[in-house]
DNA sequence: CGCTTCTTTCAGAAATTTGTGAAGTTAAGG
DNA sequence: CCTTAACTTCACAAATTTCTGAAAGAAGCG
């Protein structure tokens, strides 16, 4: 109707749609700016902006775009890369495998973990709270061994699906 | 040393140990009173509580009870029973099944695909951000299925390990 | 080397979240 | 019915978080 080639981006359903999906990031515990970047990175046709861009796209000021990204880089979600012949940096979100960051929480399970066993000495391993502590446990070593299971079966059916790129 | 039975618990351990596995919640992304009530359920050894016990040993208002109980049933951490013959309440933490709820993202899970969904559309699926956002999606239904049958593993191997209780 | 362009750090203003006291509501038990 | 014990709701004060502008810090390029 109104824009040229259908090549064009209709950058108003693309900012809607990064918006809708920051939300849901954030609901999911992800800070608001750390999400926004985010979204738009994996929104982009690159996979990649600049500060720049993103500061455009987003109407966020260049120390928000700077805190987000580094929390993003901290958490594997997404890698700084120097563009060459330029003082600009480029982020970029690792194509197919920040969702394996996402299910990635082997340190947080660790710490789960490392909790849980301070909770069945501090409550007796002879007690019930002891005794369900013991169990959750469990739990969690269960679920350690099964994600990465997982993921290797997910890995198999990716490239079934979608070749190995 | 100083306590009398070895059955009396160690009050100040306790409370040390519901703090810190309150704190991992937190990091987890609840918030911190549900945090702090749902760990101090978790660490009684009758998996239940009355609102007055909460509030004395957390050192919490009723009002801040109430509002952490209150999202506590909404997320099935915790179900609420009324005691017979009294006007108190007690709040009861589902014994080896709130961990299940921990995992059944299920309705979370569903509005991540639907945004993904919208996202194939609004960026056009024929563009390289598109196919990004399709990926992610099979990933997510991918995950869906796969957390089913994980459970289901683990059910049955918690009942070799602690019998049917 | 110094200019210029980009990024980061930092202090503080603004917005949001959190927990409380107090008032309101419900229901048990006389 | 009335009293009273318990839970809930609500408005607000306090604490925390978030984002910005400004200044400082790097790094390419002449």
């Amino acid at each position: 109707m109104t824009e040229s080639a259908s090549s064009a981006r209709d950058t108003e359903a693309v900012s809607r749609f990064v918006e809708s999906f920051a939300a849901q990031l954030v609901e999911a515990g992800m800070q608001r700016m750390p999400a926004r970047v985010f979204a738009a990175l994996l929104s982009s046709d690159e996979g990649s902006m600049t500060s720049a861009e993103l500061g455009e796209q987003l109407r966020i000021s260049p120390a928000a775009v700077s805190g987000a990204v580094r929390y993003l880089a901290q958490t594997h979600m997404v890698s700084r890369e120097r563009e060459p012949g330029s003082r600009r940096e480029r982020y970029r979100v690792h194509g197919n495998q920040w969702y394996e960051a996402l299910t990635n929480r082997e340190a947080v399970i660790k710490r789960w973990e490392g909790a849980l066993r301070e909770g069945v000495t501090s409550l007796g391993a002879d007690t019930p709270a002891g005794r369900r502590m013991a169990e959750t446990l469990a739990f969690f070593e269960f679920i350690e061994t099964e994600i990465v299971e997982m993921m290797e079966r997910w890995r198999v059916h990716r490239e079934k699906k979608f070749g190995q790129e």
